[in-house]
This record gives structure tokens, sequence and C-alpha cells, in this order.
DNA sequence: GAACAGTATCTGACGCATCAGATATTCCCG
DNA sequence: CGGGAATATCTGATGCGTCAGATACTGTTC
């Protein structure tokens, strides 16, 4: 594992740390410009996709916010919040859950399966365009699976550090 | 291109969607607990991590704010209230530039070489450790590349997108 | 050299997530 | 059954980043 570093400088320039934070780097400006490019094109925020894709891929009568909350990284007192602006929004609607009175059950509104789909069409047409498209064809199959192999590997990491 | 999505729960379902959103989000949250670790175990939040080893790997007489904010993405502002708060622990010092009057320059002071030092060092173990040892050895070179492919095509991405 | 666009930084208002604690309900065990 | 631990959600206080505008200085152009 090396040696301490003995200077700031030299901890800097330290090769793992280095690439890694690179990796990490681009990963999140990607995230932070194309999730920019939904709040501009949609108006609704990127926390608000992700959950409108997570009660979709659910389907079903809807879901609790405590599975949102465990979904996504989000505090429950996060989630409820979130939900207020969307409900405020129309895109959901929260209910009494009749199985467990503490519970809330969220679903999509017929607004909100509108907005998944426009978001989710303005998100693939962006990842193609701006990430997929200038990769040479010859590389995407691989790199397809580099992105696979990473995203893996990177939650597994996040299972055992927390 | 493909097709239009037709309903919330084909457009969610959507296979380049989800394989981008697993990597996105194992990334972020990859950034997020190991960010997490340096607040613990060094009492300095991720962003302050990041300039300490932006300083530092620029070494000299120190940088504008206007570089740390390029550097790093913040804006102007976020950078003047993230450089109070680094200041106010010592970490950091501003100047006038006596080259251009409107100007500050930041530089680590003593205390802020050390805790880049320091925080480097719980770093670079928490990505060896949780990240790396845990890659059967023979995949570690291929996993390095894909790391490196990936921050590159990300790096590329953003710079279309924004 | 005066006017003015450009640039560097700072600041008030605001948005949104977290944390800790409150409340309501359910589960489980003796 | 009664009572305490666990669970689901909500809320007040707080921290921190953004946005838009203010301030101060520089460089350029006529």
């Amino acid at each position: 594992m090396g040696e301490a570093f003995a200077t700031a400088k030299e901890a800097a320039d330290d090769e793992s740390v280095i690439a890694f934070g690179r990796f990490l780097g681009a990963a999140s400006r990607l995230e932070h410009v194309l999730g920019r490019e939904i709040e501009e094109r949609c108006g609704i925020s990127h926390l608000m996709f992700e959950v409108l894709l997570i009660l979709a891929r659910a389907g079903g009568p809807g879901l609790s916010m405590r599975t949102i909350s465990h979904e996504q990284v989000l505090t429950t007192g996060g989630v409820t919040r979130l939900i207020d602006r969307m409900e405020a929004a129309g895109l959901v609607e929260r209910s009494d859950n009749p199985a467990d009175r503490r519970g809330r059950i969220v679903r999509l509104t017929a607004v909100g399966e509108a907005k998944a789909v426009e978001a989710s069409g303005v998100h693939r047409a962006n990842i193609q365009q701006y990430f997929l498209e200038p990769l040479p064809a010859e590389h995407r199959a691989a790199f397809a699976e580099d992105l696979r192999i990473l995203s893996r590997t990177a939650g597994e990491a996040v299972g055992r550090l927390r």
C-alpha cells in the first residue's frame, strides 16, 4: 500500500488518488450536466426525475416513502420534502396505506407518467448524442462492458464502506 | 436512436437509461461514501479536501479564487464561502494579489498542508481497501484501464454538453 | 485620459438536503 | 393483554451551494 506521504505535494501527486479523483470528478460532473439538461428542458429537478423513474419502474399501486428513500440516497426527511414538491407540481399523489396506518403510498399521476416519458426521452437522447455516438463504433461494445464493470465494482465498494 | 417511449414503464425500462443510471448512481454514491469517510476521520468536508489537493498540486505562491472555482465545479460565490470556512479553520490564507488588485491569492498554511497529507493517506487507504484490493489480481490492470477510459469519455461528454 | 466593457470577488435571498427530535402506529415478548 | 422497542413519516434548525446583483479594479478604444 506504499509509505505515508511526506509532503502535501507528494500526496497530491499520488497516482491512485489522482486517477480515482479524475474518475469520480468526471462522473459527478457528467451527472451534474445531465441533471441540468433535464431541469432546463423538462422543468423538473434531477432528483424528481429519479423518483419518477423509480415509481414507473415499480409499477403497481405505488411505493412507500421509505422505499423511495432507500432506492435514492436521501434521508426520509429529504424524501418527505421532495415528495411535497412533486405533489405540489402534480407529478405524484400520496394516499394512506390501509395496511399500515403509519405509512403513506406514493404513486404517479397521469401528469407524472407523461413527464417520466418526456424526461426519459430527453435523457436518452443526451446520453446518445453526447456520450455514446462520439465513441468509435468498434469501441462501443467494449465500452458498455467497462461501464457495467465499473458500476458493479463501485456498488460493491459502497456496500463495504457504508 | 430508437422510437419515442409510449409509456412511463417502457421509458423506465429502457436499457441505455438504466445502464447509465446505474453507472452514475454507483459513481455518485461511491463519491458520497468516500467523502463521508474523509469528513468523519479528518474533520474536513469533501470539498475542502478537493481544494487542499488542488492547492497542493499547484504549489507555488497559491491560486486565485477564480482558478479554484474553475478546477472545482463551484460558482465563484460558492468558492468565496468555502474559502471563508477553510480560512476560519486555519487551513488556508488569503492575501491581496499585488499584480491585480481585484484578486486575492489563496495558499495553504502549514496546518492545511498537514491536513492534505493526512486526508490523502486516509483517502488512498480507503480506495485501496474497499475498491482495489477486492478485485481479482488478474483484473486490476484491465480495470485501471476501464477507469481511465471512462474518465476521459465522461470528461469529453461534459465538455460537449456544457 | 475618459468612458465603458470585462473580470474578480463578495453578499443577500433563496432552495434544498441533513440532522435530531416529535408523533403516530405496529410488532413482539413476557 | 400490557408495555417497550421498532418503524414510518413529518418538522424545526441548520449548513452549504446557487443565483443575481453590488463593488472594485483593469484594459481597451477613441
